[in-house]
This record gives structure tokens, sequence and C-alpha cells, in this order.
DNA sequence: ATTTTACAAAATCAATATATTTTGTAAAAT
DNA sequence: ATTTTACAAAATATATTGATTTTGTAAAAT
């Protein structure tokens, strides 16, 4: 019965402040439960941010996944959204404070590990979908045109300067990548 | 007559120990004349580093632009050793430390805004490369291309094991992207 | 199940003092 | 021109003290 307390809520204030600087009873109140229901649940404020990243990491990447299996959808907007998902949604979190990496290095057992993993996963799953939906002469490069995409938009995620204007050039660029 | 002096030294030091911890005695001895030497010609550590920076980033992107107009290459072999010039050849400096950032921020009067600019006219540069040379369908997309493709080197950077595979890789990739 | 209250141990913070290193300047020496 | 030597001012490092906060555990209360 985790599923009352938000991880973006503790991801947040782990963001602005920093792991150390963020006390129990703030993330406790964050999340609007007691200091001690924090405890009963996670043991410790290490295993709290293990559970909060391990939850942001699992849900981007399943949002991500979703979006790219949306039947409706062009390629294009699917690999939009699904890239958004995955990288545009932290734009504010980010920006909200240096600390948002250390937030990630925080996870066990090493550091971005987990998000590594993820971004292998997602990076599979959009060359599936380029290899299925998109242009003939796309196939064969699926996996090359995959990871520049997902790594042109985490070039985006600094360049932007708002989260809109991110959403419109990463479609812009997806488009251009893909087109034939 | 800063020209015996190099750059490249005084970086290597700064990213393996960070601004602060490098002491001009360091500095001068890492560049092989006398920490007076520095003084008499840069007037302070700041500048020092500031100059440091600079001739990097200047000669990186010459380096990388040079790359880009050699006429008996092919297009993507241009592209990929122009982006290898600009990214790649920093991969062991990065490496050797957390503080290679850090060098970047120190810049004045913006931290990374020397390095924004070079990397826009190296956008740029490929992106008219893109145009002249590239597939006809691909001229039209030629900025959003250049940019992606510096994107993903950047990104490359970070998750090569090694400079030989970063160079191997980045090929591939600029291949899948420009092939039409 | 969660909150409240209580509490010991540990960690963090703030202030102080001292020792050491480093910066930046200057003048004499090569 | 560059190096060597010398030096004051500033910055950094180290250690100590005590106050304060925070962690993590436990038991009683809702």
């Amino acid at each position: 019965m985790t599923d009352r307390i938000s991880a973006d809520n503790l991801l947040a204030l782990f963001a602005r402040t920093g792991f150390r600087k963020a006390s129990m009873e703030e993330l406790a109140a964050a999340t609007g439960v007691s200091r001690q229901a924090l405890y009963n649940r996670f043991g410790s404020k290490a295993a709290l941010a293990d559970w909060a990243m391990q939850s942001l990491i699992e849900a981007s990447l399943a949002a991500a996944l979703r979006c790219l299996a949306n039947p409706a959808a062009t390629l294009v907007a699917r690999l939009a959204g699904a890239l958004d998902a995955w990288a545009g949604q932290h734009m504010a979190m980010l920006r909200a404070s240096p600390h948002g990496i250390e937030v990630a290095v925080m996870v066990a057992p090493d550091p971005g590990d987990a998000v590594r993993a993820a971004e292998r996963k997602l990076v599979t799953a959009m060359a599936n979908a380029i290899r299925m939906g998109g242009p003939g002469a796309a196939v064969s490069r699926a996996g090359s045109m995959a990871q520049a995409l997902c790594w042109t938009a985490k070039g985006l995620v600094h360049a932007a300067p708002d989260h809109a204007s991110f959403r419109r050039e990463l479609e812009t660029i997806v488009g251009a990548l893909l087109a034939r």
C-alpha cells in the first residue's frame, strides 16, 4: 500500500534541496503522511529515495511505451510522444535545481544503472516501431535511428527554453530524420 | 608569445583537480614555465583558465571546420570527422575526472556561452555541408539533421567505452541518418 | 494501518582559532 | 623575456567546541 505516496512529490523535493537537506519531516509533509509512515513503509531515507527514483523510471518508461503503442497516431507522433514522456516531462524538475542529477546518482546499486537499462528498452522499442511503421528505407537503420533520436531528445532537453518549445522542436526533428 | 604554452596541458590539470585545487605552481610545471611567467602573460589564474578554455574551443572548432571542408572525403566521413574533432577528442579529459564540466563553467562571461556559440557555428557549417553534398531529400532538412547529429555525438561521448568505439559507432550512425 | 509522542545516537551546523597554502605583486638576477 | 627570490594579503585546510537538527527505533493513542 505504497500507492498513495507520490514519487513525484518526493523527487521534486529531493531535486530542490538535494538528498541530504531533504528531511524526513519535509518529505512526509510533501506526501501528506506522517514521518513514521515513511519509516514503516520504507525503513530508511535511502530506501525511500530508491523507491521514488525507481518509481519514476518505471512510470516514465511505461508512459513512453504506451505512446509508442498508440495505434491511432502517426509514427512521428508516437516517437515524439515517447521521447517526451521519457525525457521532456522532467525538464521542470531538472531546471528547478542543480540536484536533479544527484537524485539519479543515488539509486542503488550503480547510479544511472536503472536509468540506462530502461533507456535501452525504450530505444529497442523505438527501433521496432520504426521497423514496423517507418518508410522502407529506414528499416535497416532502425537501431541507429532510434538511438540518435533518443540522444537528440536529451540534447534538446538542455537546449530548449521550455517544455512547449521542446515539444515543438522535437516533433520537427523527428519528422526530419524519419522522412525518406 | 603565448604560443609555447599548451592549453591542453593546462586544461588536463584543471580537469583532474578542479579549478580551485590546481595551483599556479602546478599549472606552471605542467606547461614547463615558471609561475611568474604565467602571471606576466595572463595576470591571474582566472584569466589563464579563460585563455586555455577559449583556446581549446577555438582549436576544436577550427579542426572540425577543417574536417568538414576536406574535398577528398565523403560527406559522411567529413561529418563524422568534424564531430569527432568537436566532441570525441575530449573524451579522455572528461573521463579523467568529474571536474571536466567545471572547467567549461569557469569561462567568462557566461559559463558555456563560448561553447554554445562555437557549437552553433559548427551546426550551421554541418547543415551547409549537408545541403551541398547530401542526397537530394536531405537538403530541406539539413538544419534539423545537423543539430541531431551534433546532439547524437554528444550522447555517444558519454555512452561509448573508449574513443575507438566512439569513432566507429559515430560513423555508423552518421551514415544511417544521411542515407536516403 | 497510521499517527502521536518520546528518545538515544548520529549527523549537521555555526563559531572560533591556528596552521598552511596560495595568490598576486615587486625587485633583483640570468 | 624569463626566472628566481621575497613577501604581504587572501584563501584553504584542520581541529575544537558546543548547539541544533535529524535519523532511526519504540511504545502508546487514534
